[in-house]
DNA sequence: GGAGAAATTGAAAATGACAATCAGAAAGCT
DNA sequence: AGCTTTCTGATTGTCATTTTCAATTTCTCC
């Protein structure tokens, strides 16, 4: 199984694009960051250490990642897409609190294949889908009754 | 059951809200319109029978269609949220065209089923969820093989 | 029916996330 | 090293959405 560096620098090569410093910092930072995170999270994040490392290009680098299937971008309907690493392994949907932001990932095998059966149903050629269940987590459920 | 007319009325009474002739002719068209239209198309149709109704006012009032709950808005991840009016009998999913634009609806209640357990692995209180199917349908599926 | 308080309207401007621009800098091929 | 191509980052542009504000309309209470 390739690794997220291995997978990047190979694509990289593929398109003829460079390998750049500033990639390979953000590339570090991603890997090394938690899940879930905006494009201006991972930018303040790194300008703590690389102050020089603006915020076009860790932009234009996350596109990167999504392009080439290490990331994948999220989009909670806040107005902010966010990011996470992907392991090509482990497909996973999201539980999202709406009162704290608190996002907890869950699979439900029985509902991939649920999802197949519709697209056979109608006859569609499914590419990807976007799953999220909306709600309180158990604090905020919890905090909400007294 | 209350039909979508009561329900808005109601709801704008209980806020201390007004009942204006232009929220009037946007619920008209906003009942009489197809489904997953976006703030634009309305405005645009609107506008030819009613040139005086400014969008701003269409924006807010679809937002209390949202708001009091016989519409919801749809995010496709195309940059426009579009609506839909609400029945509250019929939760329905999206399919959606990532090549020609075409939404079709599907509900498959074992999904809906599945979805309550997750909740409960979790300890989630569910309130709302966002399901999309996004790939080919049958005619750019078929286009695509040429 | 009409005065007064409060909400609404619509044109215009502001906002905010994202994307594009462009001149200077860096990478990589030979 | 020289040369070509890509990259960078500050800035600007874009576009849907939201806010502003003065004028208007609605609703309540006489």
């Amino acid at each position: 199984m390739m690794d997220q560096m291995t997978i990047f620098s190979d694509y990289i090569r593929s398109k003829g694009l460079k390998n750049t410093c500033q990639r390979k910092t953000i590339l570090e930072a991603f890997l090394a960051s938690k899940s879930h995170f905006s494009t201006e999270d991972l930018y303040l994040k790194l300008r703590k250490q690389h102050p020089n490392i603006g915020y076009a290009t860790v932009h234009r680098t996350l596109k990167l990642f999504a392009e080439c299937g290490i990331a994948s971008e999220l989009d909670f309907g806040d107005g902010q897409t966010r990011f996470e690493p992907l392991d090509i392994n482990q497909h996973h949907d999201h539980l999202v609190c709406t009162n704290c932001g608190l996002i907890v990932e869950f699979t439900e095998p029985r509902i991939e294949k649920l999802q197949e059966q519709v697209a056979a149903r109608y006859n569609f050629k499914i590419e990807r889908h976007r799953h999220e269940l909306y709600g309180l987590c158990p604090k905020c459920a919890k905090a909400q009754l007294v």
